[in-house]
RNA sequence: GGGGCCGUGGGGUAGCCUGGUUAUCCUGCGGCGUUCGGGACGCCGUUACCCGAGUUCAAAUCUCGGCGGCCCCA
């Protein structure tokens, strides 16, 4: 007799990642990526709840000393254009709006790209005084822009959906570069939250956000050894209040140019905690984030269904009481099917009833990111053991994460072996940040330049300041990659 | 920026080269029944040739354009 193959097919393993991210992001129904426009996808419900319990997370971290504001979508050519090296860097990839109905607009508007364009006129108007600063707001909004290179979804869209940029406004270049500090701050408690390791870097030159002083930058490395830039935060120095004109009066009747920043995360966050922490069987979420918190898998043996249901309900009705998020699956499939389905989808604890449970008054119970299944006194469901399972869950996850990406860096001081490095990780190297030796570098390892490491703790044991790779000179950590 | 490949039910595909009967298979989906501890089974039902133009007696199939997707090089 033969044995029937199995037929349902399984995610593609992890390996694959491009294959895999864009399989997982349709099946644990994520987004739906067959809208009909180049780059823009849908969220569905499911991958939606996902989002906002990321972002709720982000708001509560940003609502501490932030107050939420909204800003229009459209921005008049007239203020876009103001600022000459913001305009520069964005002017191939806006979006113009040219018509209202019929009639040709006399000033084009643009679907902002950032909002710094939008936000600033007004900041003119509401900055008077000292005491009106610091100034700081931020908005959770869609940003477009055209991208031409292969899109992908929460990675590279034409209309990002949940662009969460902060602005704020100092009275001088110090008391910024203070406010830059607690942004980066601010993201790494983020980011720490979601258990997704990261490398802070402050960027080349060439590389910053147009208009900004400096920019440094989150990366984190993604399961095919591409970094992502995973947020950004500004010093913009008085570049745009001399644009714009915003000044203040100081206590002594001067008149002064304020000092700006602004930093910016965008749903690659939800891309990076999904790429990181998934595995072959799908995602793997903190117990915080994740849309189902508890899955509970009756089951049913002929004749004894009722005891079982009952079981199952009554602990439903407990957690649900307790405030997690709960799904009993009492659908018409097997166990086994459902095991699938829900780790597919990320349930971060399961919990099986069947007869043998109800017997002994036990749950089975397992967690999304272990193998193993255990069997537990239906009394120690309690309040105090789930937050003690989360953190432990959260605690294997954050340091599987680490290790991987740890093991993906990796410090070299000649310049021959990082071509092939880069394919896997991140080249580190001594480098000066001349545009030359960049070239060079870009040249011969086709990866870029990430900048130099704000802080290199965690990633390299050695001396930060050492001769430059390419031309011997003073040079600083530095990281090469290929990105995304 | 340059080059190549592709578009068939909700998803994945065969058919296209060599135009011609009712468009293949897997999966999904709906109903009924039997089941249920790691992807159950039976029966019944359900849905497709990207859009536009051209060639032709006849186009999923050939040609052109558009839109969309994938890959390679810079």
């Amino acid at each position: 007799m033969k044995v029937r193959e199995k037929k349902v097919e399984s995610l593609p393993p992890k390996e694959n990642f491009s294959e895999w991210y864009h399989e997982l992001i349709q099946r644990a129904e994520l987004m739906d990526v067959r809208y009909p426009v180049k780059g823009l996808y849908v969220w569905f419900p499911f991958g939606f709840k996902l989002r906002q319990l990321v972002y709720g997370k982000l708001r509560e971290i940003m609502d501490r000393d932030h107050n939420e504001v909204y800003f229009p979508t459209l921005i008049p050519e007239t203020e876009l254009g103001k600022e000459g090296e913001h305009i520069k860097g964005f002017e191939d990839e806006v979006y113009w709006v040219t018509h209202g109905g019929l009639d040709e607009l006399d000033i084009k508007l643009a679907l902002r790209p950032t909002s710094e364009t939008a936000m600033y006129p007004m900041f003119k108007l509401w900055i008077r005084s000292h005491s009106d600063m610091p100034l700081r707001v931020y908005q959770i909004v869609n940003i477009f822009r055209y991208e031409t290179k292969h899109t992908r979804p929460m990675i590279r869209l034409r209309e990002i959906t949940s662009f969460k940029e902060a602005h704020t406004v100092h009275r001088n270049f110090e008391e910024a570069e203070e406010q830059v500090k607690m942004a980066i701050n601010l993201y790494k408690e983020f980011y720490d939250f979601l258990g997704i390791p990261y490398m802070v870097f402050k960027r080349p030159e060439w590389d910053k956000f147009p208009g900004a002083a400096y920019t440094i930058a989150f990366d984190t490395i993604m399961p095919d050894g591409k970094t992502m830039q995973i947020g950004t935060v500004h010093h913009l120095a008085d570049n745009f209040a001399k644009t714009f004109d915003i000044k203040y009066e100081t206590p002594e009747g001067d008149h002064n140019l304020t000092h700006q920043t602004c930093y910016g995360i965008s749903e690659r966050c939800v891309a990076a905690l999904i790429s990181i922490h998934g595995d072959d069987q799908g995602l793997v979420l903190p117990f915080e984030v994740s849309p189902v918190q508890f899955v509970i898998i009756p089951v049913l043996y002929k004749g004894k269904e009722e005891a079982v249901m009952e079981k199952a309900r009554g602990i439903e009705r407990k957690l649900k009481e307790m405030g997690y998020r709960v799904v009993l699956d009492d659908s018409d499939d097997r166990p086994g099917s459902k095991y699938y389905k829900w780790e597919l989808k990320g349930a971060a604890i399961r919990i099986e009833i069947g007869p043998k449970e109800v017997e002994e008054n036990e749950v089975t119970i397992s967690f999304r990111d272990e193998k193993k299944k255990s069997r537990i006194n239906s009394t120690e469901i309690t309040k105090e053991n789930i937050e003690r399972w989360a953190t432990e869950m959260k605690g294997r996850m954050r340091n599987k994460a680490f290790e991987e990406m740890r093991a993906r860096v990796k410090y070299f001081d000649v310049i021959d072996d990082i071509k092939d490095w880069v394919e896997k990780g991140v080249a580190l190297v001594h480098f000066c940040m001349s545009e030359d030796c960049a070239e060079t570098i870009e040249k011969d390892t086709s990866a870029g330049i990430l900048g130099s490491f704000e802080e290199a703790e965690g990633w390299f044991e050695g001396e930060y300041v050492g001769e430059c790779i390419v031309c011997g000179g003073r040079g600083v950590l530095s990281a090469i990659s290929k990105a995304y």
